[in-house]
DNA sequence: CTTTTTGTTGATTGACGAGTCAATAAACTT
DNA sequence: AAGTTTATTGACTCGTCAATCAACAAAAAG
């Protein structure tokens, strides 16, 4: 049955599937068994193209992040406007694809993973130079030198409010979460006139 | 050797280690029997007094909110009017006792040990529910009905900057959190007013 | 002084899981 | 056709760890 070229249609599956299982078990303490079987493979050909478990991990992450960046960039390339801009990130950040309850459980877990994986921490760090600089340069035109100050606590806004979503019972509502964010935006836009 | 009355210090000597554990490692993957060393017993001892490894964590985590509870309790005594109410709340929520690097890590797994285990997502909602009903009562005379919604995203925001804390290199500075948390309050004031 | 309660641990059990290996098979190369 | 590369898995190794147990020691109770 080998069919040629499966390694990356193996490797997206188990992708996903680690993503899949993550939220679904809330914790990294998932079995590649686990993941393998969720992806429809054994946990030996898991283990055949990803070489550990941690690798992975690894590379649900930076899928993660892909996904995210490709939305804000879309997000971005269809707005007009510093505060249009501004708008577009806080909507993509809290859309239906990330702000989803297996992505936040995952974004958790990889904060986890990041205080003792460097690789992981790299991920992160890269994510959040992403974010601020996005936020700056959209700030920029609104509020000269204070779009730092700014982009740093609307970023750790947007973490903070990821990380009150886990507590949260029912469906994620990102409408509600950019609307906080929404509001310290104006109220920090507004102090600066 | 049996003293009597060993189990308060038993116990406490055990959530001690476990958090300073937890905060070492980074994660909730620490062994019964690594804590039960730090805490200078063996790890069927720690057993005896805790039925579990789920119960340490409970504990430890208790104890955390304790600590912190105590913290803005005292904080709030000596403070004198509304501002100086929520200026008190956050200078306790980044004092040098809570706003360190074990515990900061010890709060991000608890939130991942709230996605499994009730009785942590029971402890971390009453947490969040202080902190906004004592936000709420400072934030009233200030800014009226908007209080509620002000108190949510400080709320946000002070988990996020904890968050954020953990991919920091170099010693927690709870000023700076406290600066820009306090910056996100102004802004938000001087909208109402 | 014997019985019970409290403290304590080394040794053991039992389960589970990451990673390896050998074997099998289909496809591509020469 | 023979040889190589890619796909695939069941079985196995080896280690780890939570939880239990049996046994011992000292204090308190009767």
């Amino acid at each position: 049955m080998p069919k040629l070229g499966m390694e990356p249609i193996r490797k997206e599956a188990l992708v996903k599937a680690t993503i899949v299982e993550i939220g679904r078990v809330g914790s990294l303490d998932v079995t590649v068994s686990q993941i393998a079987k969720r992806a429809g493979m054994s946990s030996a050909l898991a283990h055949h193209y990803f070489g550990s478990k941690e690798e992975m991990f690894l590379a649900a992450m930076r899928h993660i992040m892909t996904l995210y960046g490709a939305e804000v960039r879309g997000a971005l390339a269809a707005s007009e406007g510093p505060e249009g801009r501004i708008r577009a990130i806080l909507r993509a950040s809290f859309s239906p694809g990330n702000f989803r309850r297996e992505a936040v459980g995952a974004w958790l877990n990889f904060w986890v993973l990041a205080q003792t994986v460097p690789e992981a921490k790299r991920l992160l760090a890269i994510y959040q130079g992403r974010l601020q600089s996005n936020l700056v340069a959209a700030l920029r035109p609104l509020a000269g030198a204070r779009a730092e100050a700014i982009a740093e606590s609307l970023g750790a806004l947007i973490d903070g409010l990821y990380l009150r979503e886990v507590l949260k019972s029912g469906a994620p509502d990102g409408a509600v979460a950019v609307g906080v964010a929404l509001r310290h935006l104006d109220a920090e836009l507004a102090r600066g006139a």
